[in-house]
DNA sequence: ATCGGTGCAAACCTTTTGCACACTG
DNA sequence: CAGTGTGCAAAAGGTTTGCACCGAT
């Protein structure tokens, strides 16, 4: 535990000293990113962006996500069946469990199931890059 | 533990027995997906069942995939990227942990992982219905 | 003979790209 | 001002579907 909460707020910034340029639509969706607690696809990006500056265009959100997955600032997730849905790259790692009866993302981690990865992984002779872990279940109640 | 070893090999039994009919097609796609030890997506598996019969199209293909999902007998994977890649349904669980290089395809199992996987999802109030648990990893080069 | 399954082509959905113009640094 | 970024429209995957014919039961 005790990671330092990361001042991560200044994408901005980082993606400048890459000599990337902070152009309004990046402005925007970076923003939207960055507010937002769900995992929204690029459409509903787009509709966000739009009601802020109604000339954004889908392939800019693309090209964008694209972008900011290069520089670490988000994640792509290809959850079953759907569109990529994106999510800001936030303090702390975690997974996801998908609620499959109302499409509900909820987000958790457990350390314990990290480390077994790193052994499994290691057993195997491979380093892991980065991992995906999804639990798709229902609502239990209570009998 | 101690599931009994399924004779799990015959599919085509519980298909007719589920009012399904077996026809030429899906005979042979059926016995594509069981004798592979891979994980082909679609068209793959039609360039292989056109060996067989040449008449067979990517939509039966694709409609094949869908019947057999829904009976159990196959799962559809979809790893970062690519498009649907199909494994049948074996005696055991398992998961992937994917070559990132090479894109190659390793199966791995714990019990520990399931294990904590269903604590974690109890603890949110949620049953599994099904997970998915990928690895992406570069081969260690020993130093 | 019936009704489900198939091939074909067209449609769909998501994502990428070519091009000419616009804007950031 | 140079060169990157953008919008638009078209293209590129991957997957699904409507339709008329075919074949398993």
């Amino acid at each position: 535990m005790t990671t330092e909460a990361k001042q991560s707020l200044d994408f901005e910034g980082d993606l400048r000293r890459a000599g990337i340029r902070i152009t309004r639509p990046r402005r925007i969706i970076l923003g939207i990113l960055q507010e937002t607690g769900d995992h929204p696809d690029a459409y509903e990006i787009l509709r966000r962006a739009s009601a802020l500056d109604a000339s954004i265009s889908l392939s800019t959100v693309y090209r964008t996500m694209k972008l900011l997955e290069e520089h670490g600032a988000i994640q792509r997730h290809a959850f079953a069946g759907g569109p990529s849905r994106f999510e800001h790259t936030g303090e702390e790692h975690h997974d996801h469990l998908i609620d499959v009866e109302t499409g509900d993302v909820i987000e958790f981690r457990s350390a314990r199931i990290e480390k077994l990865q790193d052994e499994i992984a290691r057993e195997l002779g491979y380093d892991i890059l980065h991992h995906r872990l999804e639990l798709y279940g229902r609502k239990r109640r209570k009998n």
